[in-house]
DNA sequence: AAAATACAAGAAGGCACTTTCACATCAGTT
DNA sequence: AACTGATGTGAAAGTGCCTTCTTGTATTTT
């Protein structure tokens, strides 16, 4: 219907006959990367989903400015959040997440059920796959008694 | 509790008081590559969310041998997919969602949704975003009447 | 006048993720 | 005897994200 041509360096195939999985690697690349749920699940915790660099930046340890500023930035270009630069000195500027912003936390707190709930799960998964990888290396094809 | 002692590369700090952010990130990292998504949710679509290699393969074009069997090792190391080798020449191998991996869907259907949903608002944004960059250099700091 | 503040951009480098290409298996087919 | 099929591994190269360091502003404080 609508020829979307933008995209970072994605293929405009539909794959598996649907282009969910299209869309829902973009939003994956856009969120998914280092600092980014940080940014929105720590905006979504404060009042008014609203805060200043400075707040966020002492929010989220381990952070640069540089990071900081950068993945606000994309956020901002994705409408997820706002940017207010007050002309003070020293300036002050506070970002907030947007209506789509904040739509996003639904599906985003499923996500935070879901690790909460089966993240141990994983990480047991990962000790077993381990533990065989390195130490068990006898398996039933060449363990013929 | 429990000595947590891998992971990729993430300090050990409860960010914003909580540990959700945290292992959300992990998920996000884990299944927010470049290719993950695609597994899952072509696994998902298939009878008995169960195929064998060459059709995942086929399922999504443009990935590489090495990486299918590179991400479904993930998969599998995390407990969402199960992998049987029948040993016939030349050999077949299956891959299924586990419980696990099942269980994942529907928090990622939530994501799918909220794609289908908002992805549009997303696109124009960054349109609106990119446009303001490139021409309207003039903004209110800087046109003083 | 020098330092601190609050925010941000630029350069340089390292490292991780991806891609590409080649190679190995072993029975059945031609 | 060479080829094909289905799955997987290894090496080498490319690409881009992330980190670190530096520079900048304009006012208030010391």
């Amino acid at each position: 219907m609508n020829g979307h041509s933008k995209g970072p360096h994605l293929d405009p195939v539909y794959v598996c006959g649907h282009k969910d999985p299209m869309a829902v690697r973009e939003l994956l690349t856009r969120v998914g990367d280092k600092w980014s749920i940080f940014l929105i699940l720590s905006l979504a915790k404060l009042p008014g989903c609203r805060a200043r660099f400075s707040d966020i930046e002492r929010a989220i340890p381990g952070i640069s400015q540089r990071m900081l500023t950068m993945t606000l930035r994309h956020l901002e270009r994705d409408g997820l959040v706002t940017r207010e630069l007050f002309p003070e000195v020293p300036p002050r500027v506070e970002y907030e997440l947007t209506s789509l912003g904040r739509s996003l936390l639904e599906p985003m707190q499923g996500l935070v059920d879901w690790v909460t709930t089966n993240w141990e799960q994983v990480k047991e998964a990962r000790a077993q796959f381990d533990g065989k990888q390195g130490s068990n290396i006898v398996d039933a094809t060449t363990a013929g008694a």
